[in-house]
DNA sequence: GTAGGATGCTAAC
DNA sequence: TTAGCCTCCTACG
């Protein structure tokens, strides 16, 4: 379940229960054991967040445990004791309270900090990076010939947006998502860098991704919650051919940068 | 049992 | 633009 709300959700999750201590770190399937190998018994230092890249520290002569998940990685914590690990497990940490099994991910590499470093100067701004702002992908969206659809998906752009939160936003804002991004004006972007800042902090905080105002709830419209294993409340990701919350138009798929897009034609014509 | 899809991205053509 | 990567789950015979 990787968008960038997800990857802010677990550096909290491993300084939580990592933090500061020693932790043993395995790689049962093998991809990793080098490494693993090297970072056996070393203090869990530090962690870092920025879009869908997780950066897990051991000190500056160790460095970073680099990780991506892609679109089917998958991070599962649980109390000591660890059971023994199927093999799948790319990563395991383990403390004398607490393990954590990685599977799945596109990445997962020790990395110096120099390295780190450009992985953050090719992302954009990252909505839940307190110290970022929106004014960096303002100055590509304005001059870009994109929709603002492919532009939302762009890490180099904006970083930590995914499939839903483009979908979602572009809703809650009533824009067309293959509107160009040189025709959105200023206010916007800034309206849609704001809610992306609100959105995906209530993502960390639920763990999953709600994008419903309280007047469209379940409860609110006296309608079924969605049933989907994805699990939050949205108003089009996966909605295809159900009629839209607000105005009953069916709403719309189509392939976009190689994903499924989602819209309302009807009140998304800003 | 098999096929296909999923909240992602990159390298190669 | 496409294939490829990595895993898990559902739908369909």
């Amino acid at each position: 379940m990787p968008e960038g709300h997800t990857i802010h959700r677990l550096a909290e999750d491993h300084l939580d229960r990592f933090g500061g201590g020693a932790v043993r770190v395995t790689s049962p399937q093998g991809k990793f054991s080098d490494s693993a190998a090297l970072l056996d018994g070393r203090v869990f230092e530090s962690v870092d967040a920025h879009g869908k890249h997780l950066f897990l520290g051991f000190g500056e002569d160790t460095g970073w445990v680099h990780i991506h998940l892609g679109l089917f990685g998958k991070v599962a914590f649980g109390d000591a004791p660890a059971p023994p690990p199927t093999d799948t497990v790319r990563l395991r940490i383990a403390s004398g309270t607490a393990y954590m099994d990685l599977r799945g991910p596109t990445t997962c590499a020790l990395i110096t900090e120099p390295e780190k470093r450009a992985i953050h100067d090719r992302l954009g701004p990252d909505p839940l990076r307190p110290a970022d702002d929106g004014e960096k992908a303002w100055a590509r969206v304005s001059r870009s010939r994109t929709t603002v659809a492919a532009l939302l998906m762009d890490q180099k752009v904006i970083a930590g947006v995914g499939n839903v939160y483009r979908a979602e936003v572009l809703f809650r804002h009533g824009i067309d998502p293959y509107r160009a991004g040189k025709d959105l004006v200023r206010r916007e972007w800034d309206a849609i860098w704001a809610d992306l800042v609100a959105l995906m902090r209530e993502g960390v905080r639920n763990n999953r991704i709600d994008t419903v105002r309280p007047e469209h709830t379940p409860e609110a419209m006296n309608r079924p919650p969605r049933v989907d294993d994805h699990g939050g409340e949205v108003y089009v990701y996966r909605r295809a051919q159900l009629p839209c919350h607000l105005c009953a138009t069916e709403i719309r798929t189509a392939p976009l940068a190689a994903r499924n897009l989602f819209w309302c034609p009807t009140c998304q014509r800003n």
